[in-house]
DNA sequence: AACAGGAATTTTGCATGCAACCAGCGCGCG
DNA sequence: CGCGCGCTGGTTGCATGCAAAATTCCTGTT
């Protein structure tokens, strides 16, 4: 059983990755049974690198693991959800105001390009991508998140923030909040441009503002 | 080999919770090099629980791990130290307004109580336990942030801080400050006894940027 | 004496084997 | 009929063995 892409890293690794992947993905479901075994046999790795990847996601939070019982994709409550909104509030405005400072014109040009290809993915409706919407949008973020530069924040950030709660959150926009979303963006592309950080920090705050209620609303 | 004390709960969760403490002490310097035999053998288990040990730790931050060349204590730059103020800006002070809110009787005493033994831990000066003023110090803003019960911004903030840094950092405290920041403490509980969230939360900024003026300082 | 090259040693990564443990089920007892 | 107990199938936790990678040290050459 010789791996076939000879790549540079450990199975341990790999597995983490395409745990991650799959986890944030949303095809393993959150609450489902992670058996060592299985995992195994469809990673084609033994065991020990998928004990091991469990592990370490536990670790992250990505994963539960209880002594004797096996792992579980993690489950969020509601409240974690609502919490969640504290720390992209506390984190994110601050992130995007050290970002127009700092970010370069190329990422600005990327970020621009992440932004139109969101409003390419359509309005509400049978024919959108939620899916590429999703990805579109953690890359944006992330870029801001890279541009402003603060590892500190970043980590704090990465550690609350799952995004399979981002991803799970855009089936719940209606057209109007979805509107205003992909306006934010843009602006945002425009306050960074103008290297105005109070403005690309406003503009992120209403941004969140918006996402959040979307969220308490569909939460019932 | 039988293991003496019959504990519920497995070796590799002891082993992740051995080395935390270890490093979190001091008693292993950041930087040193983690060998799993050495730390087996110390541990008294196979290598297998500190592998799983030491991932799990590297997932979290406190190790630092490279492909087949083994594990160190990770050390932390200047500007990972400053940004670490960053989060705790951002976070801090809103969990205090909020446990200004939420925080039972039991708490605040409990607060005081430790409020005092830290005045009583002495000035700069020989005699001074830093150590024990460095535990009670974890144990008073853990305090808070438990109290402040927002799940998303305690994980952001033990994402981030990092309390070896803390520890590090008691050593730096001149006679003012060291002053400054225990009458932050007393305040704090009296604002959180007086469930004043506002009050709380400006005490906590002040508390942290004396502390971030006391570290910019001696890293100058 | 300094250095390049290469074997020997050490250490990590992974697979496998086995014991301990948990869940589910049938049986006997109250 | 309900409840507790032991048993069995399956899973996890851990120790050990071996191969690959990296580090160290030795040796031969200039």
């Amino acid at each position: 059983m010789p791996t076939l892409h000879t790549m540079k890293s450990t199975q341990s690794d790999r597995t983490v990755e395409t745990l991650r992947e799959l986890i944030l993905r949303g095809e393993l479901v959150a609450g489902s049974r992670l058996g060592e075994s299985e995992l195994a046999a469809r990673l084609d790795v033994s065991r020990t690198p998928v004990r091991e990847a469990l592990g370490r996601l536990a670790a992250e939070g990505l994963v539960e693991l209880v002594p004797h019982r096996g792992a579980r994709v993690r489950t969020w409550s509601a409240a974690e959800l609502a919490g969640l909104f504290d720390v992209r509030q506390a984190t994110e405005p601050r992130l995007a105001a050290l970002a127009a400072d700092r970010i370069t014109p190329a990422a600005t040009d990327e970020l621009a390009r992440l932004s139109s290809r969101m409003l390419r993915c359509g309005p509400t409706g049978p024919g959108q991508d939620l899916e590429e919407l999703a990805a579109l949008n953690r890359r944006f973020h992330g870029l801001i998140v890279t541009a402003g530069d603060s590892p500190a924040l970043a980590t704090a950030l990465a550690g609350a923030v799952r995004p399979p709660v981002v991803l799970r959150n855009f089936h719940r926009y209606d057209d109007d909040s979805l509107r205003r979303s992909l306006a934010h963006h843009e602006e945002l592309v425009a306050a960074l441009r103008a290297r105005d950080s109070d403005w690309a920090a406003a503009i992120m705050v209403a941004h969140l503002r918006n996402a959040r209620a979307v969220m308490l609303r569909s939460a019932s």
